[in-house]
DNA sequence: ATAACAATTAAACAAATGATTAAATAAATG
DNA sequence: CATTTATTTAATCATTTGTTTAATTGTTAT
C-alpha cells in the first residue's frame, strides 16, 4: 500500500507539472491532469484537496529548483567573480534545457500571483547578499569593472540565459529554425554568454 | 449614432486589450471585459461575435504594433548598423514603458496557439530580409566583427530589452526595487543595451 | 409622427469544470 | 478469516462562464 500511494500520488504531481508547466494555471483542466496522469478524476481531490494546492505544490517545487541552482552557484566561497559567471550560463541553460517551460511557468504565473508565494524563500540572501554580489562590489571598487548597477548585471545574464527559451515559439517561427539548430543555438550560449558579460562590464 | 456606435465598440476593444494583455486569454472572463468596458455583457458578442473573434483583434493590432516598430527600424535604409541598434532600443523600452504587459502577451499566448496568427505577418521580411541583416552581414564579411549567427544577436538585443518587462514582478520583489527606481533603471538601458550589444559583437 | 432599424438590457441557457458522494474494490490488521 | 481501513471508480452536484434570446429603448428616415 506504501508504494502504490506514493506512486499514485507522484503520478498526479509528475502530471500536473507537465499540464501546469504547459498552459498555465488557468488554461489548465483538472481533467486534463488526470488523464495526463491516467488516473481517475477524483482522486485528484483524493490525494490533493483542490487545483490550488496542487498547483502551489507545483509553484513551489518550481521556483525551490530555480532558486536552489542560482544559489548554489552565487554562493559558492571558492569560486571567482568570472567562474560564477560561466558557472551560472552552463548550469542554467542545462537545466532549462531538460525543462523549457519554466521560465515562462514562473514569470507569466507570478504577474497573477503578487508575492504570496514568493516570501518563503529567501531570495534576497540568495542573490543580494550573496558572495557574488560581494565579488561584483568589490570588483567596482577595486576599479576593474564599469560602475554599473547590479540590477543590470543579474538582468543580462539571466535573461540572456532564459529569454531563448520563452521566446523559442516566436523566434523559431519568424526565423524557420527547425528544432535541432535551435538546441544547437543553445550550446553554444552557454560558452558564449559569460564571454559576452564580460565583455560588457569590463572597463 | 454613427459616434455612439464607434463609441462603444472601441470602448468594447480597449477594455478588452486591457484584460488580455494583464490576464492573457484562458484567465480573462467575458464579464472582465464588459465590466472593465462598462457595458452590458451581451454588447460583447453583439458587436463582435465571440470572446475568441475579440482576443484575435486584439492579438493581431498587438502584433501590428510590435512588427511594424521592428520593420521600420530595420529597413530603414538612411541609417547604420549602429543607429539601428540605438533607435531599436530607445523606441522598443519607450513603447514597452507604455504597454508593459505585451511582450508577457505576446510570448504567453503564442505558446498556446503555434502558428495560426503569426503568418499573416511578413515577418520573415522585416527581420531576416531586412536591411538590418544585409548591413550586419556586410560587416561580418568585412571583419569589422565577429562572425557570430545573427539569431544570437537578435535573441540578446530584443532579451535585454523586453526581458526586464517580462521578469518586473518577480525582479523587483527579489530585489526589492520600488516602481520609481526601477522605471529608472529601464531608462538607463535605453542607452546602455546599444553600448553593450556592440562591446558584444566588435572584433 | 410613425415605421423601420440599431443599440441596449435583463434574463436565461448550455456547456465546461472543480469538487463531492456513495458504492465497490483492494489492502492491512488482529 | 473477519474486520477495519485505504484506495479507486462512476455518477452527480454546484458553480462558473461563453453565448443567446426576447423585450426595451434609442435613432433615423419618410
Amino acid at each position: 500500500m506504501e508504494l502504490s500511494d506514493i506512486s499514485t500520488e507522484e503520478k498526479i504531481k509528475n502530471a500536473a507539472r507537465i499540464v501546469f508547466h504547459k498552459k498555465g494555471f488557468a488554461a489548465s483542466r483538472t481533467r486534463d491532469i488526470a488523464e495526463e496522469a491516467g488516473i481517475n478524476l477524483a482522486l485528484l481531490n483524493y490525494y490533493f484537496r483542490s487545483k490550488e494546492k496542487l498547483f502551489n505544490m507545483v509553484m513551489l517545487e518550481t521556483l525551490q529548483k530555480f532558486f536552489t541552482l542560482i544559489s548554489s552557484v552565487f554562493n559558492d566561497l571558492n569560486t571567482s567573480l568570472d567562474e560564477k559567471l560561466e558557472k551560472f550560463a552552463f548550469n542554467y541553460i542545462d537545466l532549462l534545457l531538460e525543462e523549457p517551460e519554466i521560465p515562462m511557468f514562473i514569470m507569466s504565473e507570478i504577474r497573477n500571483n503578487p508575492k504570496v508565494l514568493m516570501q518563503k524563500f529567501s531570495m534576497n540572501t540568495a542573490v543580494f547578499n550573496s558572495v557574488f554580489f560581494r565579488q561584483y562590489t568589490e570588483a567596482v571598487q577595486s576599479g576593474r569593472i564599469k560602475d554599473q548597477n547590479f540590477l543590470h548585471l543579474m538582468l543580462n545574464l539571466i535573461g540572456m540565459s532564459a529569454f531563448p527559451f520563452i521566446a523559442s515559439p516566436l523566434i523559431k517561427e519568424i526565423s524557420g529554425t527547425n528544432e535541432e539548430d535551435y538546441f544547437n543555438l543553445l550550446e553554444e550560449r552557454k560558452w558564449l554568454i559569460p564571454e559576452w558579460i564580460k565583455s560588457i562590464i569590463i572597463k
